[in-house]
Parts: C-alpha cells; structure tokens; sequence
DNA sequence: CTAGACCTTGACATGATGGCAAGGTCTAGA
DNA sequence: TCTAGACCTTGCCATCATGTCAAGGTCTAG
C-alpha cells in the first residue's frame, strides 16, 4: 500500500511517517518502480506504535528505546518498566508547573472585580508591585 | 545601562531582550554613539512585567495585549481579568491531557514486573494488543 | 597599549508538526 | 487513447521560545 493508505491505517499523517522515517524509526521501505513508498501491515503496526506513544507523550528518542524494546524479544520487562516510570516523573513535573501557574492566576482573577474599572490585582501582580503578599 | 545590565537587573536573557524589542513588546530603544542599547527603569520595570507574565504561561501575543492593557490607564480591568481567565481554562486543559497519558501509564506500570523477563503490558498496549481493557 | 568583558548582527538548532510548491505517477471514465 | 483528478515525490519555510556560535566592533582597567 502507499502512504497515504498506511497514514490513514495508522492515524499517522504522511508528512510525520516520512518525518519518522527520516529519524529511523520506521525502517527502510521498500519503494515501487516509480518511487513511491510500499507499506505493509507490519509498518502500519509499528506507526500505530508511535502513534499511542506519542499521545501518552513520549517523544521520539524515547519512542525508539521503546520500539527497539518492543522488537527485542528477550528484553527484561524492568527496562521497559523503568522508562515508562520516568516518563511518569516527567509529566508529574510539568503537570505541577502548570497547575502552579494556574494556581496563581486563579487567585489573581479572583482578586479582579473584572468590571470597567482600571485598578486590575493582574496587572498589579505581573508589574511587581503586588500589594498583599500571601 | 547596556542590554547586560537591563538582562540581569529584569531577569531576561539579553538574547530574549533583542527578541521583545524585534516583536515590538519593548518600546524602541535608544542607542549609544556606537550602536549599543540604552535601557532605564522604565524598560527594565517592562521586561520584569515580560518575565513574570511569561512564568506564568501566557505567550508573547498574550503579552503583547497585556502590556497595551498595564499601559492604557483607562483599561476595564474586565479586559484583563478576560485573558486570564481563558489562560486559566487553556491550563487547565493542558493540565487535563498530561494527567490522562499520567494516569494512564501509572496503570501500564503497576501491570508490569518489571523484572528480567520479557513480558510487558506496557509494550502490549502500545502495540494495540492489549489484553485486558479496564 | 592591551586583555578581557561587553556589545552588535546574523545564522543555525531545538521538536513536532503543518503548509506550500513544482513536478512525476496512477487510475477511472469519456 | 486521452485526460482530470487524486496521489506521490522532494525540499523549503514557518511555528514558538530559547540557546549557541561566529565574526567583528567597543569600552575600560591596569
């Protein structure tokens, strides 16, 4: 099949499996005599791989840890184990920097009256000149 | 004082103060004799208001307004209590999607043994084989 | 006078993705 | 058989905020 089929078997678009490509993580594809790239359902498989790995967040340095993994029939499952919990400690982090910021901001509105009035504890906040410190 | 001066005093690389300037988020800035940048409190008060806004998520656009908002004295603080709210949602959206990949590989990992063995619900899911759908 | 700190512009990189352009190929229907 | 339209190719540019490097000019203390 070509790539516009396996993008749509996969949920991958063609642009990125030509981008994957590039970067190894799919291999080398067969081409037909005028160029165009043959997939298989094995290939379709591994762009479905990337495809949940990358909505579970994982970029595509991980992601190749994680396919040659996957491809390693004699892998310990520890390893495996081991990048899918740091992963989790990363998006732990960037989770709490955005709720820290949320926080923030939440609480700033809050102080807001939000009517047509200038005086405006957002702006107050973001100029430095905070005036009520928590 | 020069761009090194201004970047430590407000805590924004000098890089990124060039950066403001070319998006027109600092005012044009006066130059010495031989082309260096001449910063006053007033610019360094504007790249601090930059620095926090940034911390807290908004983007440069987003700043943009918020500057014209600190400036404008007449400004309805609903304006600006607006931005902030939405900026609220959009973290709490952002926040929402890191925690369902969170959650959904702190269940991948608690199913794993994680030991030397091969076997690996982690690798099933992301392969689409998984076995045991919660 | 000179070393070293500082400034200038500009180019390139990051990471994942989209878009566009110019050109080649394949296929169904007239 | 011709052709329109769908599909493919490569390659470049853009995003966003930030860093790095390079080549060159300037300033200051010793």
């Amino acid at each position: 099949m070509n790539i516009g089929q396996a993008a749509r078997l996969s949920g991958v678009s063609a642009k990125m499996v030509r981008h994957y490509e590039s970067l190894g993580l799919v291999p080398g594809v067969t081409r037909s005599t005028a160029g165009y790239r043959q997939y298989d359902d094995a290939t379709v498989h591994t762009l479905r791989f990337i495809r949940r790995a990358r909505d579970l967040g994982f970029d595509t340095r991980e992601i190749g840890t994680l396919l040659q993994l996957w491809r390693n029939k004699k892998r310990p499952s520890a390893e495996v184990k081991r990048i899918a919990q740091q992963h989790v400690v990363d998006l732990g982090q960037r989770i709490a920097a955005l709720q820290s910021m949320q926080r923030s901001l939440t609480h700033l509105a809050r102080r807001c009256h939000g009517d047509h009035r200038p005086a405006c504890p957002i702006l107050d906040d973001l100029a430095g000149d905070a005036m009520a410190p928590p």
